[in-house]
DNA sequence: GTCTATATCACGATAGAC
DNA sequence: GTCTATCGTGATATAGAC
């Protein structure tokens, strides 16, 4: 359990009308939260863009906290569920060609879930406190190990590994978090198919070859 | 005049009381925005920070709205003033570095503005309708151009310098948004002078080499 | 020029009718 | 299980005393 305050979840039996109410409200929880961050948000928007009158929202979710947190412990399984590989035993290039195009991935197809994480922790993360704790620390541990067996085979340039995996996720969740200013400086009215791929490309392409690995040639 | 709301601003003599809690306020805010965005934001808690009566904040500044547009078109003032230079003069290794550490020393002096900026984006930049126009497309353009000279020059590969001034504002910006994620995954209480160092040194690094420009030897 | 007092309203949350 | 009515709080903003 990723933060103590979804532990006191409602645990009813979870009728069908109770089932598809909740994913209605969370959807929008997320787009309301996305948009003005925790304290900025309201019960009423929420209601509003759910659909719904505004102490049905009460009814399902015990405060607005728990509704947050549920929302923000939703994204975090999702990348959980879906960014935990860097397969040692690919070459760098093919590993790291992977990973970006499904951090990119994500970013096209999950935004509102970037942008509530993002504004998390820009406010100082002070909701997931319980998250940033000694075991986070040992899991981006985990993570920096790969990189490390590389350099030692020689296979990458000796660079700190956290600065490179920062570097990954800030250069991708860029996309998501920063769409407006993207898309205002291009000229386009929203960023699509053609962009991301060309983004994860020209991404794939500078990082490979600025950490020292060989590069493939690109599946497209 | 980028932002439309501050033309409206009060311009009355400004004297040295005017002067001295104008300043205080604007710092307040920076603080309370920046921590809770404009929504989330409270005219209260920024007369706490400022240590100054609540309804002192009305009579320097009209409303909320006009409080935060005046913070953020400091920031945008404040880094239009110092990262406008990416001198085409230069080899793409040195002009790079320098741009690079110029933004990373930003984000290290003043990560409050960076975080006003970010949230401001990330809520969908309603309030900088007027800032992300076709004048910003232009002057974003121009920035692209000597990233395309170069690579006429065949000093740097043939990359979209779109993704590249992307990649650039990304990973450096990171490292004052992000600030609670890195510190909790490097295990340290704060980013510093040796973090930011090592962390410009590794940024560099990764991106010159990565677009094909020759590197030079850091200047340490 | 500065601060106190207050008007007005929107917010989160709940009680209780249906 | 669902919705209406409402309570108490805290928000922006202003009027007017000092």
């Amino acid at each position: 359990m990723l933060l103590d305050i979804v532990s006191h979840r409602n645990d009813k039996p979870a009728g069908r009308i109770r089932q598809h109410n909740e994913q209605l409200i969370l959807s929008a929880a997320e787009e309301e939260f996305a948009k003005n961050g925790f304290k900025g948000a309201t019960m009423n928007n929420i209601a509003e863009r759910a659909g719904l009158p505004k102490s049905n929202i009460h009814y399902y979710f015990k405060n607005k906290l728990q509704l947050y947190a549920e929302v923000l412990s939703n994204i975090i399984d999702l990348w959980d569920g879906a960014l935990n590989e860097l397969d040692a035993n690919e070459t760098p290039a093919t590993a790291l060609r992977a990973y970006i195009a499904t951090k990119m991935h994500f970013a096209q197809e999950y935004p509102l879930a970037s942008r509530v994480f993002a504004k998390e922790i820009l406010s100082g993360a002070p909701r997931l406190n319980d998250y940033f704790n000694d075991e986070y620390q040992d899991w981006f541990e985990r993570k920096t190990e790969v990189f490390r067996l590389w350099a030692a085979q020689g296979k990458i340039d000796p660079i700190e590994p956290a600065y490179i995996i920062f570097l990954i996720w800030s250069a991708t969740q860029h996309y998501s978090d920063f769409d407006v200013q993207i898309t205002s400086a291009m000229g386009i009215k929203k960023l699509g198919k053609a962009e991301f791929a060309a983004a994860t490309e020209a991404l794939s392409r500078v990082i490979i070859r600025g950490i020292g690995a060989e590069d493939v040639v690109a599946v497209t």
